[in-house]
Parts: C-alpha cells; sequence; structure tokens
RNA sequence: GUCCCUGUAGCUCAGUUGGACAGAGCGGCUGCCUUCUAAGCAGCGGGUCGAGCGUUCGAAUCGCUCCAGGGACGCCA
C-alpha cells in the first residue's frame, strides 16, 4: 500500500535525521500520513514536524525541512514540499499512477485485500435473535452490519468465523414452549388458555397448524410435561429454519449454529464458574449466586444462578465467552448487540477480564435501534404483542441489495427510521443504484469492445494522461485504505461512501473521455482503465454482500 | 438518579480517531442525450458543526458544565 510506503519514507527519514543529530531522540510512534482535503496540497500530507515541534521544542518548518531533505527520490513520489504552518505534502507521479491499472489487474479479485491480520482467528457472532419468531428489520441491520465486516475481516487478511447464538436455553425458550402448546391445543378444538407472558403473534397459530399438518394430534394424549417441551423443539426447529431463509435471502450465511444448551453439556459451564471462582469473582447472597462485579469496577453485582438453581442467561454468557475465548482460542471475538444488550456490555468485558483475558480481545458493537415507519405512521414490531412486518417482507418489498446498502450507510451508533413508503419510492433514487449502474455501464463498454474484437492485453497504460484518468485512478488506489479503516474501526459504513465516490468519479470519466474510439491505442489503454475500475468497483460491492449488475 | 448512543445544509447522514478554506445524497433552481446505458454529467444556492467554558500552534473531533432526543439500568433474555 502506498500510504505505508510513504510512513515508511517519513519514518527513515525521521531517524536519520535524529542519528545527524538534526532532531532529538524523541520516539517516533505512530506517524501519520492521511489525505489533504485540498487536493492542491498533494495526494498525501503528514503533520509528523508540528508533533515533533511539540515534543523537542523546534520550529515545525525546521523540522519539516530537515526531514525532506534526507528523503530520496523514489519511483512512486513526484514531489515532497513543505507547507506552513509544519506540513509535509507528497504528490504522487503519474506514470506511477498509470502503472497501477495492471496492478489492479493483475490482482483480480484480490485486489483490496490486505495482511492486516496476518492469519489470526477471529470470531464474528451476530443476530442470535431467539428462536421464538420470525426476525424484523433492527435484526436485519445487525445482520448486515455482521455479514460485511466478517467479508471485509477476511479481505484483511484474518480467518474468519461467523456465528449465531441459539438461545435456546432460559425463561422465553419456555414461554414459547408454552404458547406454542396453547395454540395447538386451540387449534385442535381444545380450551387452552395463552400464557401471560406468552407470544401472542399471529404466526405462532400458522406455526401450531404446520406442526398439526405434520405430526398430527398425537402430543394432545401426552401429559402436559412432556408435549410442552417436546413440541417447542419442533417449533423452535421451525422458527431457526426461517430465520435462516430469511437471512440467506439477504445474503447472510453463518458458519456455526451454536447452542446454548450446549454450554451445560459437557463441564463448560462449569469449568468457567470455577475458574471465576478461584479468582474470588464469584459469592453467595441472599439465597443466589452472584458474579462480584463491584470487584472490578462495576455498578452492581449480578446473580449467575437464582435462588431456585437455575443458571440465568449472563450464566450463560459466562459460559459461552470462556468457551469462545479458553476452549476455541479465538484471538479476537466481535459481538454484535442490539441497543437494549447495552447495559451488558461493561459486565461482560469484566467477566472476560476475570477469566484473565485481555478486554481488548472482545469486540461489541451495538446497533441502534431501527425505527419502522409506514408514512408518518410508527410500525410495532415486537414478537410478544400482535401482528409484525417481518424482515423477510421487508426484503422482499425493497430488495436485498437496497436493503444493505441502506443499512450500511449509516453507521451503526446512529438511530435510524425506516420508512416503508419510502423505501420502494426512493429505490429508483437510491445510491445503490448509482452505484451499480456504473458498474453496469463499464460492462457495457467492455461488451462494445469483444464486439468489435479489440484485445487490449497490449494496451499501453502511460496514455492514461488526462485528468479524469488520473482522478479515476487515485480514487482506485484507496480501496485497501477503506479495507484497512473498517477492519480497524468495525465500522462497515465507510464502504458505503468510497463506493459512491468511486461510481461519482467514474461517471465523470465516462462523460469526458470516450473509451471505444477510432483512436486504437488510446482505446485499448482505456479500456484497461475501466476493466480495472470495474475490479475495485465489484470488490466493492461484493464487500458489502451486494451485486455487482453487468445490465441494469 | 446512574450509565450508553445521538445532536453538522430544508430533509437523511458522512467527516479517515486533533490538521490546512466544513462534505455527500435527496429536495430546489440552470444547462447537457444523432457517438460505449440520461438509473448519467456540469453548475448555482444552502452552515453560529445543540450552547458555553477549557486544553492546543490548530477543535465538528479531546475535557468539563449545561440543553434536547432516544435507549439501558430484572433472581427477563
Amino acid at each position: 500500500m502506498i500510504k505505508q510506503r510513504l510512513i515508511e519514507l517519513l519514518t527513515e527519514a525521521a531517524s536519520q535525521a535524529q542519528q545527524l543529530g538534526k532532531l532529538p531522540a524523541v520516539t517516533l510512534l505512530d506517524i501519520v500520513v492521511e489525505h489533504p482535503q485540498n487536493a492542491e496540497y498533494g495526494d498525501y500530507a503528514s503533520s509528523l514536524p508540528l508533533k515533533l515541534a511539540r515534543a523537542t521544542g523546534l520550529s515545525p518548518l525546521t523540522i519539516a525541512n530537515d526531514i525532506v531533505g534526507l528523503m530520496a527520490p523514489t519511483p512512486e513520489v513526484a514531489s515532497i514540499a513543505v507547507a506552513p504552518p509544519g506540513f509535509i505534502n507528497f504528490t504522487l507521479k503519474d506514470d506511477w499512477l498509470t502503472q497501477q491499472v495492471d496492478s489492479i489487474l493483475m490482482a483480480g479479485d484480490a485486489y483490496g485485500n490486505i495482511v492486516l491480520g496476518e492469519g489470526s482467528r477471529v470470531q464474528i457472532e451476530f443476530v442470535s435473535v431467539n428462536p421464538t419468531g420470525p426476525l424484523h428489520v433492527g435484526h436485519g441491520r445487525g445482520a448486515i452490519l455482521g455479514s460485511t465486516l466478517a467479508n471485509v475481516l477476511a479481505a484483511a487478511g484474518y480467518k474468519v468465523e461467523k456465528e449465531y447464538y441459539i438461545n435456546d436455553a432460559g425463561s422465553q425458550i419456555v414461554a414459547f414452549n408454552r404458547s406454542l402448546y396453547a395454540r395447538y391445543q386451540q387449534c385442535l378444538g381444545v380450551d387452552a388458555e395463552m400464557p401471560a407472558d406468552g407470544y401472542f403473534g399471529s404466526y405462532m397459530v400458522d406455526l401450531a397448524k404446520e406442526v398439526i399438518a405434520e405430526e398430527g394430534d398425537r402430543f394432545l394424549s401426552l401429559p402436559e410435561k412432556e408435549a410442552v417441551p417436546q413440541l417447542g423443539q419442533i417449533g423452535s426447529d421451525k422458527v431457526i429454519e426461517q430465520v435462516r431463509n430469511d437471512l440467506e435471502r439477504l445474503g447472510v450465511s453463518f458458519d456455526v449454529w451454536f447452542s446454548e444448551r450446549s454450554l451445560y453439556d459437557n463441564g463448560q459451564y462449569q469449568r468457567a464458574i470455577s475458574l471465576l471462582h478461584q479468582g474470588g469473582y464469584i459469592a453467595e447472597k441472599e439465597g443466589a449466586t452472584w458474579f462480584v462485579s463491584t470487584a472490578l469496577g462495576e455498578d452492581k453485582d449480578n446473580v449467575v444462578v437464582r435462588g431456585d438453581g437455575s443458571p440465568t442467561y449472563f450464566a450463560s454468557d459466562i459460559a459461552y465467552h470462556y468457551n469462545k475465548f479458553l476452549e476455541r482460542k479465538f484471538d479476537k471475538v466481535i459481538n454484535i448487540w442490539g441497543a437494549d444488550h447495552q447495559g451488558h456490555v461493561s459486565r461482560m468485558k469484566a467477566v472476560v477480564g476475570a477469566l484473565g483475558i485481555s478486554p481488548e480481545r472482545l469486540g461489541v458493537i451495538i446497533s441502534q435501534m431501527v425505527t419502522l415507519l409506514r408514512g408518518e405512521e410508527l410500525v410495532r414490531i415486537s414478537k410478544r404483542s400482535g401482528d409484525i412486518i417481518t424482515l423477510r417482507e421487508v426484503v422482499e418489498e425493497v430488495g436485498s441489495d437496497a436493503c444493505r446498502f441502506f443499512f450500511l450507510s449509516r453507521s451503526a451508533d446512529s438511530q435510524m427510521d425506516f420508512d416503508l413508503e419510502l423505501a420502494k419510492k426512493e429505490s429508483v433514487d437510491n445510491p445503490v443504484y448509482y452505484v451499480q449502474y456504473a458498474h453496469a455501464r463499464i460492462a457495457s463498454i467492455l461488451r462494445l469492445a469483444q464486439e468489435r474484437e479489440i484485445d487490449c492485453r497490449d494496451g499501453d497504460v502511460c496514455l492514461l494522461n488526462t485528468e479524469p484518468e488520473l482522478v479515476l485512478i487515485r480514487k482506485m488506489l484507496l480501496l485497501p485504505e477503506i479495507v484497512e479503516i473498517v477492519a480497524h474501526t468495525l465500522e462497515p459504513h465507510h464502504l458505503t461512501y468510497y463506493a459512491q465516490d468511486l461510481a461519482t468519479v467514474f461517471h465523470s470519466f465516462y462523460k469526458q473521455c470516450r473509451v471505444v474510439s477510432e483512436d486504437k491505442a488510446l482505446t485499448k489503454a482505456r479500456l484497461k482503465l475501466v476493466e480495472a475500475a470495474k475490479t475495485v468497483l465489484a470488490k466493492a460491492l461484493h464487500l458489502m454482500g451486494m451485486t455487482a449488475p453487468d445490465k441494469m
């Protein structure tokens, strides 16, 4: 990556300056190179001299001149300039830029990949909705965030595993099972009452009917104690299958479906708790077992085992994270949770620390609420009450690509409205089509070239010397940097903005530069350029889990 | 009451973790299709970056205090 190269050059020059006694021996940590907002300042800029001025007491301009004076000419850089109050500005060479077109074509699908992760193992867990009902749009947001991050982390050189945690233990499952049993009985003409904390959505009636169609009325003759869990198992298996299908339509898949219940099967739960016990983080009081998070700076302690001896959700999560870090030994674990789990973050970090794991290895992304609207009207999406608009319905109406782009284009931190009325109307003006249209336009050019049997493999990229061409190349070169930023910040929304920028410079190029023309040599060079642009656009779209259409 | 997120153009939101004159899309207003896709291009207009104080050579970005909106604070998950 060129940015990395410039950082190396700066580091070398600065340490050379130190050896020559021009610069005091202060540490040169994290040298930053960035893109100036104003293009007149060049392609990259560093404020290193300004930073060093503070540490050394020297004038920033003097430092800048000393450092620049020690930088040797390189094949990439046309000019290195000092600018007040103490910036070092780099401008890249045009012929180096044009050569990058060949590099991109050579890299193909792998263009944009970087080695940041060095093969370390990252687990990313997301969606993980209780198997008690269909997904809604809020879940879709987490799903899209997670799957995109997984794509980007893989491109950044990590070994990524995507996981769905199935909450198949605990009280909500009991409520689900009893609700299904009640609906099952009702559908078979038996007078039964729904539990007060039950799931009243109409999908439960459909589910009961489906079970009856396949299993008949045989559960009526079983004692309730046997019928409820058996029915519940069948029901939640069906729900999970639905969840899997709905996510597939959004282009989301998982490597592992992990059962919460399995944590209690093979002693992992016991080992996790005893490890905390050894550390002195477990205490008995008020008839229950507690995790003493106050000892780790938390506001309050949390119950692990209830008075009746049953473990809480928190207990499961302790065992689950023990499993992730100490049994499966992931280097890094990322959880994507909804805003309602926000209070869970700090105590989970405390648990991880108490288990002897550096809390930085646990990353938690909180995806903020999605408010579903129909015009001005608020649409309820709670599973417990009444009818809901499911994720499936939204995806069918709006389309997977537009859904993905819409959710990705806002940072996970900000709440968002999803207006069903606007979704369809706006889909015509949606930026997603602007990006895909650029890809389709290129495909169209390449089709024309193929019809005319133009082989551009011997094209000379040096001919690409006009402004629109160089602007396009510069933008293409940013993809690896975007991958790095997203992998580092875990904020995939940068990708959507990059994709739009790239499409913009392409559309502008397209308007100004005719590709297939009478000039054979230029045609070949430009065909190479647009093919490279197609590669980069497609890569950006694929990282976001979207399609790159050849026709629109 | 404590904690978390948010507050930037008429609307929806970016702003590369402190850099150089604050950006995009939508909407509004002007132009541009006999040549590779007009789902496009070029241009105009639009701002007290919620408010105030502070740190710094330099703040939308960091700290403190307020204001406003949303969320979380259970032996639910």
